[in-house]
DNA sequence: CCAGTGAAAGTTAGCGATAACATTTGTTGG
DNA sequence: CCAACAAATGTTATCGCTAACTTTCACTGG
């Protein structure tokens, strides 16, 4: 199918009558090209099907064509489809991607940060939570001029670009959601008080009960941590009470799965009797009986916007950068499933 | 602390006293040097923390130093561990992975992999089940000479390298534990029928009650297929016997979770009137309430020793290699959790 | 004693791209 | 109409390394 040998940027050259040069500062985005030879280059350049050679470009050009990925817990579902998506676009923009997780010696991971800037001396860097918003680690890299985007950072939001998305509206959103099914009874358990996403879920949920003047007692709020066992013990106190809610919106899937079973444990049928939703569309929230209605975070959007961004070396200088352009703000995905469903007054 | 220019093969050369092509062949295992100019250079090497430059490497050599990666499931909870784990090993190694996704069309699969054949060049491929089993990609790689190493493959075991662990052995161990507790009336629920693993750790559980002299009655296997929703209707069949087993072996700790829930909804209290054990170690086992003992498998050891061969080179010529040595059976463990514990008759 | 041999080490010429400088072409105003 | 400068394009050297060839040198044996 395809021609045995790769194109080099030389063949392109010939075949569109340009020099090399030509051909690498159209494929550069430099500026200085005419828009009529800009044409006639990349028309070859399809046609040969040319790709740069990333080794070649990265052994000629000052820039490293690697991005660093700073990680820390492994085992948080949404790392690896982060990843995945995160290693497609950079193989699609000839970046490499080299990944790094966090130490629990904060030390060591600074250690090993400047590693990437001094040795792999990397274009850019993304910073996963929490590692977004440490401190020590913004300072190295602003010291060291390394640019880099922060996925979903709750603090110094000032300091570099960062995506995210709205927690607040989906909050607001999927209380809305279990409102618009009949419900007026809706308790919330609220998530790891350390993180500000904690703060906006719960925000959400209280504008959309205030929106439909609906008022709650102050039993239905209950303090969680994002961890199933908090879960449990927030959903046997919700439970247990003498005017049971009839829907529950914990603050991510891992809590929600905990009232799930707790409320079987309990003989209490869902969603008939009580609606349940989540937040992050984890594997959880599938991998449980009934499936967990959710809200599913835009992750490989967020992974490719973030390697576009640091690609394109529009922030490798942030001092003429307006603050409103740091921030990138995605959509987020309401998903119904089994566990929340048309009350049956 | 670090030096602020990196050393070059030249540096090391002039350093020890010889030509940047006898460095050269040191660094590329060339058996053409004497062991004392080995030596002088190694030391050269290590005092100047020498690290060859993959770009300038990649270009000059015939080798390419990538190596692919071909998964199907992204959500599969390995996948990343087994992900970042590689990408590790080939950062200490001078590679680098790239990742590709299986399609769900085959032929769609198999043109990607042509295309990291062709225009990516890759040195060797590793391939994740279930595509480690799929014959047409198997051919493609023969074909094209690309050494490839397979993960926990099903069949065709001459064909390649291998990398798994004795599931006949955990599921032997694992049902030996609940027989060590005090358990005699344990039963199983089998996995996939599609996928060999489920007949292995059937077995295994066979024969650990054989060698315990322990006799169960045909009603205490149940099929399942690795869903959770297959667990549930295992469960619910096994725990409406009239003799109840005390443990239930589920062949994955998406079908533990679902017995653990089924019991609960049911009353019935974990681990005390009933022991549960899984097999996996995926995430859902510690997020569950109690916790599912179960069976790890050494993911990380096996995406640095899967690295490590095709690295090594030494599989490129499969023709004078023994069948035995394709074979690497690494050891899994045991993970005891609150899931399961001493029956108290 | 020296041609013949083979192991060990060196030399040269790129790999495919870009940086820096050099040159050509185009545009403007006096 | 052309100097004067800017825009567009070309030329050359080089990035760090290895393939392929060449040289050196120690050791054979007839």
């Amino acid at each position: 199918m395809a021609d045995h040998k790769r194109a080099r940027i030389q063949d392109v050259a010939e075949q569109a009558g340009v020099s090399m040069m030509t051909v690498s500062r159209v494929l550069n985005q430099d500026k200085k090209v005419s828009d009529k030879t800009r044409e006639k280059v990349m028309a070859v350049v399809e046609q040969l099907n040319y790709r740069p050679n990333v080794s070649a470009r990265r052994l000629a050009s000052t820039k490293s064509f690697f991005l660093g990925l700073l990680y820390d817990n492994p085992s948080d579902t949404y790392i690896s489809q982060f990843l995945l998506a995160a290693l497609k676009k950079c193989r699609t923009l000839g970046y490499h991607l080299i990944v790094d997780e966090a130490h629990a010696d904060i030390n060591k991971t600074i250690e090993s940060v400047k590693q990437l800037i001094d040795v792999t001396q990397v274009d850019g860097m993304i910073l996963l939570p929490p590692m977004c918003d440490n401190e020590a680690v913004l300072d190295v890299l602003t010291k060291a001029d390394v640019p880099f985007v922060r996925i979903t950072p709750d603090t110094k939001l000032n300091r570099s670009p960062y995506i995210c998305m709205d927690d607040y509206q989906a909050a607001f959103d999927v209380t809305e959601h279990l409102i618009n099914q009949g419900h007026s009874k809706i308790a919330h358990i609220i998530g790891d008080t350390k993180q500000g996403v904690s703060r906006m879920r719960y925000q959400g949920y209280l504008d959309a009960l205030r929106s439909n003047q609906i008022v709650t007692p102050p039993e239905y709020i209950e303090q969680g941590s994002f961890t199933y066992q908090s879960g449990m013990e927030a959903a046997m106190k919700l439970l247990s009470l003498d005017d049971k809610p009839t829907a529950i919106f914990a603050a991510n899937d891992d809590m929600a799965a905990a009232v799930i079973s707790i409320a079987q444990k309990q003989g209490i049928n869902i969603p008939n009797e009580l609606s349940v939703v989540g937040f992050d569309d984890t594997q959880l929230a599938t991998v449980v009986w009934p499936n967990i209605s959710t809200v599913r975070q835009p992750i490989n959007e967020m992974a490719e916007l973030s390697i576009t961004l640091l690609a394109s070396g529009q922030y490798s200088d942030l001092s003429n950068v307006k603050s409103l352009d740091l921030r990138h703000i995605l959509d987020f995905e309401l998903i119904e499933r089994e566990s929340s469903s048309i009350k049956s007054n």
